[in-house]
DNA sequence: GTAATATATTTAGCCAGCTAAATATTATTC
DNA sequence: GAATAATATTTAGCTGGCTAAATATATTAC
């Protein structure tokens, strides 16, 4: 019984988590980004000249994702590079103003989708639901 | 007040998808298939000859993902492909014994995540739990 | 019967994500 | 100081996912 529960818990999380990739892709092109750049743009916003391993663990990605990541997001005229005059290993990445001017849209199409997915659920059951999926979050590590 | 809780609730599912898929890609490596071919997989499970675009419908991805998907199922010998003899448009999808010998594995694994995800969580709590996320999925579309 | 439209799939070229292996630089050890 | 080990990034090649455009076949309209 509570193994059915369980199952369709977790095809749940599945669907929501796919349909989510998508409405922020559709969402997020608006804004000329892809799907994933708009978290790492999110750790640039509070504060930048990170190293690209300091955006690793903030992604929690592997490194030849944030290469790539970054050369898209650096072409597009996002972000740019700079070598670390005391480390010349670390490259330190940096927000252009088209970079920076991007926080305020983003931040809304956050809200609008937050919104959308909590339609029609009342605040206790928000303030609970928020418990649950936290422990979920921790069981997953 | 509520919009800090709802800012939680969409960081929370969107590093539960991000966790969870990394949490299958690792699990299903064991098995010798990628993340998301389970999936596609499990509506041949239920009964194979389902032509490519069924298969979009049900993964609810689009026609060149099922394509590339396809090909490399194939060619790990998990499925074949005959041309439907009415409609040559037409391209039907069957398991070979390599593809249909992996139910059961699968199936265990999708158990072992469920247990891992929801670890500490009382039956009541999952009951909510699905009622919630069941809104959410429906908030999506 | 021929032309136009609809349907199913494929190709090309992007993206995020991964692993394994290569490269470059710094730090350590002897 | 030279050899070794650790760290940061990149390259190559794979996956699922996407869009836009091409292809092949079937259906419909005339």
């Amino acid at each position: 019984m509570t193994d059915t529960v369980d199952c369709d818990i977790r095809q749940s999380l599945d669907r929501i988590s796919s349909q989510m990739r998508r409405d922020y892709s559709e969402s997020l092109r608006e804004l000329n980004i892809y799907v994933g750049q708009e978290n790492l743009l999110y750790r640039l916003w509070l504060g930048d000249g990170v190293t690209q391993m300091q955006l690793c663990e903030h992604l929690k990605c592997e490194p030849p994702t944030v290469t790539n990541m970054v050369k898209s997001l650096e072409q597009n005229g996002f972000i740019y590079r700079e070598r670390d005059t005391h480390d010349a290993r670390i490259m330190r990445i940096f927000l252009t103003d088209k970079g920076k001017e991007l926080e305020k849209p983003v931040e809304i199409k956050w809200k609008q989708q937050q919104e959308k997915l909590l339609d029609s659920i009342l605040p206790e059951e928000r303030l609970l639901l928020r418990r649950l999926l936290k422990q979920i979050e921790s069981n997953l590590l």
